[in-house]
RNA sequence: CGCGGAGUAGAGAAAUGGUAUCUCGGGAGGCUCAUAACCUCCAGAAGUUGGUUCGAUUCCAACCUCCGCAACCA
């Protein structure tokens, strides 16, 4: 019996836009489910939108409508996602559904009722000119950079406090006794080093005549949870964690592989106040974290609205098609660090492996199997063993892949089937059922990259015949 | 001396203590099954300075440049 396997992306904040960050992260978390789906194994693969907090209280206000009208407004930017993207999720998780808000709540007082909570005075930055508290990364020298001739006020206010120092040793424990627990290695010594330095309690509530959008504090009317701490719970609680069924939670948390995939930017909330958090409750931690780079613009700058720079999933899937997409996140976007994405370079990469790579090779040769009458007998064995994606290496299982099928294309002008019909007919025919068989093959480590070209490709194979429009056709470069 | 990462052909990437590989782009040729696709060949690269070594792109040191993080962030 083969060990069920969770995957889980972030939840992205609801307040903004999808991304090709957020893009390349949940169709590298679609693309595992689906790969272990084919090597037999039982798949729970979780997302969905974090709908609480401050930002989303503010733009509410300043939109007059109310936050549950904006959470409700955007979490549907990410469920089209499924649809766009081409996504077998199991579960999209809001975090303002009732059962996570319970098991949110049921989270809490278990982690109070071990001594991991306590109360205490908590110092704020205000700048009066902006009305805001300000964080200290929100500072520069010291002062408001929009205000910088104001003084901050000091603001007091009592918080519910995490002990996460408590957990520093077994932090430290279980990044020994799990050597890879954070893929790439680099990470996995950044936040080992953030935890040897030593972490402090964090805080968790937020006072709510100042804040009301957020999980009420159980026992506590007075205050919300920190949309972090209600946050993270998610990936269990979309499993049923704390409600009457915990099947789920029993077969794909406790008993299965636990995998979550984020941005480098989640480094630390993922791989050590979630674990610390798991620590406090009394839950298994984690098995890995993959953590990926960022994407930026063709200068390596961010992209942001005020660069107006943002290039989105949509307007890819729109002309080039939600598979396109899938391959180029896949391979041409490093599986560690931060890549630089253009226009040109998607297309480049299109052109090049799409149209004149997988898509000619199909054509070439169920052309010459059609016309030659040569099927297909039986499938060939497929080694899946082979595949990369074990080891969550997106960039070499894709690499590896292409290399078959510049394999196919050299081995036709090589074996010149299409001169050898002429002279050889069985010599021809038996190049022809070879090339069928790789194809095959190339086609079945393809399916849970590109589910709709698996399909084609699959049909065509079938049916003896290419496929009837091109399976990427040529388009012209513009926009 | 806050912590960390990165510098490889025109562009993007990879591997490696001993001939530096791949993709795109440039040049030449071949082929005609294929979506002007495919195949072959050619030109073109290790930031700087030292050190270790028979030999360094690889290991070490310094410097230069770029980029993250520093408790909100894909």
């Amino acid at each position: 019996m083969k060990k069920p396997f969770y995957i889980t992306s972030t939840l992205p904040y609801v307040n903004g836009e999808p991304h090709l960050g957020f893009a390349t992260e949940i169709i590298r978390a679609d693309v595992l489910a689906r790969h272990r789906r084919q090597n037999d194994r039982e798949v729970f693969f979780n997302t969905g939108t974090d709908e609480h907090g401050q930002k989303i209280f503010l733009k509410a206000q300043e939109l007059g409508i109310t936050p549950q009208e904006l959470v409700d407004q955007g979490s549907e930017k990410f469920k089209a996602l499924a649809e766009t993207l081409n996504l077998g999720w199991d579960r999209f998780i809001r975090t303002t559904d009732t059962d996570h808000v319970a098991a949110a709540q049921k989270f809490w007082t278990i982690c109070d009722n071990n001594g991991y909570i306590y109360k205490k005075e908590y110092q704020t930055k205000y700048c009066v000119g902006c009305e805001l508290e300000k964080q200290d990364s929100d500072l520069e020298d010291g002062a408001c950079p929009i205000h910088p001739d104001k003084d901050l006020e000091i603001r007091e206010e009592e918080n519910y406090f995490f002990k996460w120092s408590a957990f520093e040793e077994q932090l430290k424990t279980l990044y020994t006794e799990q050597s890879s627990f954070v893929k790439p290695s680099f990470r996995f010594n950044e936040i080992k080093g953030f935890v040897e330095a030593g972490i402090r309690d964090f805080s968790i509530s937020r006072l709510r005549e100042k804040m009301s959008w957020g999980i009420p504090v159980p026992g506590d009317e007075d205050h919300v949870m920190y949309v972090w701490f209600d946050a993270l719970v998610d990936y269990i609680s979309t499993l049923g964690w704390g409600s009457d069924d915990e099947s789920l939670f029993d077969k794909f948390w406790q008993g299965g592989e636990v995998v979550q995939i984020c941005g480098k930017d989640n480094l630390r909330q993922q791989s050590a106040m979630w674990q610390g958090m798991l620590m406090a409750a009394g839950i298994k931690n984690s098995d890995k974290i993959l953590i990926n780079g960022f994407i930026n613009d063709a200068d390596g700058r961010k992209m942001s609205k005020s660069l107006g720079n943002v290039i989105g999933p949509d307007e890819l899937v729109e002309k080039y098609g939600a598979d396109a997409l899938r391959y180029y996140v896949l391979r041409h976007v490093n599986n560690h660090e931060d890549s630089s994405f253009s226009k040109e370079q998607f297309h480049e990469a299109y052109m090049a492996n799409l149209v004149n790579g997988i898509g000619n090779l199909t054509n070439r040769i169920l052309q010459m199997s059609s016309s030659y009458g040569v099927k297909l007998e039986s499938e060939p064995a497929v080694h899946l063993e082979e595949s990369l994606f074990h080891s969550y290496d997106f960039n070499g299982e894709m690499d590896r892949i292409w290399r078959m099928i510049g394999e196919a294309d050299q081995f036709i002008t090589d074996e010149a089937p299409f001169k050898k019909i002429k002279v050889d007919e069985d010599a021809a025919k038996e190049d022809l059922r070879y090339l069928l068989e790789k194809l095959f093959v190339i086609n079945y480590y393809l399916a849970p990259i590109m589910p709709e070209t698996y399909g084609k490709i699959r049909v065509a194979i079938e049916e003896n015949q290419k496929p009837e429009t091109p399976l990427f056709p040529r388009i012209e470069f513009g926009g």
